[in-house]
DNA sequence: GCCGTTTTCGGCCCGACTGTTTTCAGTCG
């Protein structure tokens, strides 16, 4: 099987890890981790790309050296440097670096003067209390390291975007409400819209004085202070968040939201720019010397190096800079675009509400249509139709439409893809639909090449319209099933199929990586909710971030068509 | 180990907080 791109990207985070524990010159270190991070952030496979002949030292940050290791990795499936590395060092050894507190200079000092070499000797020594005779370890940080090491896996968990949303909106309504308070925003990955985060940042502008520190760190819901400053705390709360807070003057409240809303790649990026430009760029603003230059705004920070606004959405260094630079930044989709969700449930089958009720909520949205799309009968825990109630349900949907003005229902069914590429239903009900929303329920566990034969076997059928949630994935529950998504999408160009981007925030599959093949390789883009109630139908602007994130411009997404374009279209591939 | 409008050497983003120290190293983001 081929090395994935994240199998490559943690070989070269390990060696990092190992590095820098061994004290090697923390330069060399980070370019193994930016190497890394280049390569998981690569939409294309290192594999396919070493097999064209393509030159990887082309990429950023990555040199001859690295392009080496990398061939080496994907034609061998192994790397002899870090099998000598691994040699070298205890197993576990690199597991101590997740214990807050220890870093590196920490953990070698343990290792040399303790012989710690797993979390498991860290724990025998603490009861043990040998710790204590360790230069620098004093009774705090000894108190820190035991408090990490009971909580360490539960620490590791990243939270579901919605999760951490609602905790920092909430948050920042109790925080607005302390004296002196100007401004409060969300910053960090929730800004960007990352689908998963592993704490929140906020960032407030407030006069001397305020209490909004005192207010923060004393808040019911907080379980431990981790720090606390006059500029920034760091709490973790009762759920399980962390939470940094950054207050700053009005002044300086632009750089300091560009700084904490990241990445940190990007941040690096732009500082290095600044700086071969005479400039420095901190939390506090855009400095020329000691002459201010700007900060107020995060708008001044890309003025002044004389590069377009860039969307917190792009900011992961995968070439938006360059972008910014020569005025070519893609125009990304925004809310107001969308006229229409191709994918929701009613009563029919596992939806809680009937499909007037959702036509009517989606009519308020503004919406110019929909689609209908309950579950089809091999799902039969979701009460899937076969053909004679989908038939009932196709005249109901009729009569609405002749009831309803200003909206339009599409007849649709979500569709199983059985094992073989075969669909659910018989040939003259699914050309008896508008368009038909195919999808992978079952037989996760299929090879990658029989996963993909599957589902571009299915996509041979000509009523196949749509394929949905394309890799099955459930965040923090379930892995995303085998497919070579640039197989899938090409057969969609080919064949005039669309690809779905479902906004549910436990899947958002296409993830943002895929979202940027799909603009690559044209295929047209569908960002629907899935949704199975009223309420659902607003979850479109989690689907929305991740299009955004995938650069996806108002052309990319076929759900911002007009009612007209679309049926035209429709009408086009399924003539 | 990477990189180059100062290109094959000599840099590599920048600052807050903590704990342990008498001026700073380590960690973290």
């Amino acid at each position: 099987m081929r090395v994935t791109n994240r199998q490559i990207a943690e070989m070269f985070n390990e060696i990092a890890d190992l590095l820098d524990i061994d004290g090697e010159n923390p330069f060399r270190v980070r370019a193994y981790r930016n190497a890394a991070r280049t390569i998981l952030s690569y939409p294309r496979s290192m594999a396919e790309l070493v097999e064209e002949g393509f030159d990887l030292s082309q990429l950023r940050g990555i040199g001859k050296e690295l392009a080496k290791k990398i061939a080496e990795i994907v034609t061998t499936g192994r790397l002899r440097y870090l099998e000598r590395l691994k040699r070298s060092h205890p197993p576990q050894l690199e597991a101590l670096l997740k214990i807050p507190g220890l870093g590196p200079g920490r953990v070698r000092l343990l290792h040399e003067m303790l012989h710690i070499n797993s979390i498991k000797y860290l724990e025998q020594a603490l009861e043990n209390g040998k710790l204590d005779k360790v230069p620098g370890f004093g009774p705090k940080l000894i108190e820190k390291i035991a408090n990490g090491v009971k909580r360490h896996r539960y620490e590791e968990k990243r939270f579901r975007i919605d999760e951490a949303e609602e905790t920092a909106m909430w948050l920042k309504e109790r925080l607005l409400k302390a004296s002196g308070v100007q401004e409060i925003s969300v910053a960090g990955s929730i800004r960007r819209c990352k689908e998963t985060v592993h704490d929140i940042d906020m960032v407030a502008s407030a006069t001397e004085g305020s209490d909004i520190m005192a207010r923060f760190t004393s808040l019911p819901e907080v379980s431990r202070v981790i720090m606390q400053g006059t500029t920034r705390s760091s709490v973790r709360l009762s759920n399980g968040m962390a939470v940094d807070l950054r207050v700053v003057d009005d002044r300086s409240y632009g750089a300091t939201l560009h700084h904490f809303t990241g990445s940190k790649a990007h941040n690096i990026a732009l500082r290095k720019m600044a700086k071969e430009r005479g400039m420095k760029i901190n939390e506090y603003g855009i400095f020329h010397g000691d002459e201010r230059l700007g900060g107020e705004t995060e708008g001044d920070v890309y003025r002044l190096l004389e590069m377009d606004y860039i969307q917190p959405e792009m900011r992961e260094n995968r070439g938006e800079i360059a972008k910014a630079q020569t005025h070519t930044l893609p125009h990304l989709i925004e809310p107001k675009d969308i006229r229409g969700d191709l994918h929701m449930h009613t009563l029919y089958s596992d939806g809680m509400e009937t499909i007037e009720t959702m036509a009517k909520a989606a009519q308020a949205k503004g919406y110019e249509y929909i689609a209908i799309t309950d579950h089809t009968k091999h799902l039969t825990i979701a009460h899937g139709l076969d053909e004679k109630r989908l038939r009932e349900q196709l005249e109901e949907i009729d009569r609405i439409n002749e009831k309803m003005d200003g909206i339009t229902l599409f007849k649709s069914a979500e569709v199983d893809i059985l094992e073989d590429g075969s669909l659910d239903l018989p040939d003259d009900i699914l050309n008896a639909l508008d368009l038909v929303v195919c999808a992978v329920h079952f037989k996760f566990d299929l090879s990658k090449q029989k996963q993909t034969a599957r589902i571009l076997k299915a996509m041979e059928h000509p009523a196949f319209t749509i394929l949905a949630h394309p890799t099955g994935r459930l965040i923090n529950l379930r892995e995303p099933y085998a497919v070579d998504m640039e197989k899938v999408m090409e057969a969609a160009k080919e064949r005039g199929c669309f690809m779905e981007l479902n906004a549910q925030p436990d899947r958002l599959d296409l993830n943002d990586r895929h979202c940027r093949l799909a603009k690559e390789v044209g295929v047209p883009v569908v960002i629907s909710t899935d949704a199975h109630s009223p309420k659902d139908l607003n979850l479109m602007h989690y689907g929305i971030g991740q299009a955004r994130r995938g650069w996806l411009e108002k052309e990319d997404v076929l759900n911002t068509r007009s009612l007209a374009e679309l049926q035209k279209l429709l009408k086009q591939i399924r003539p």
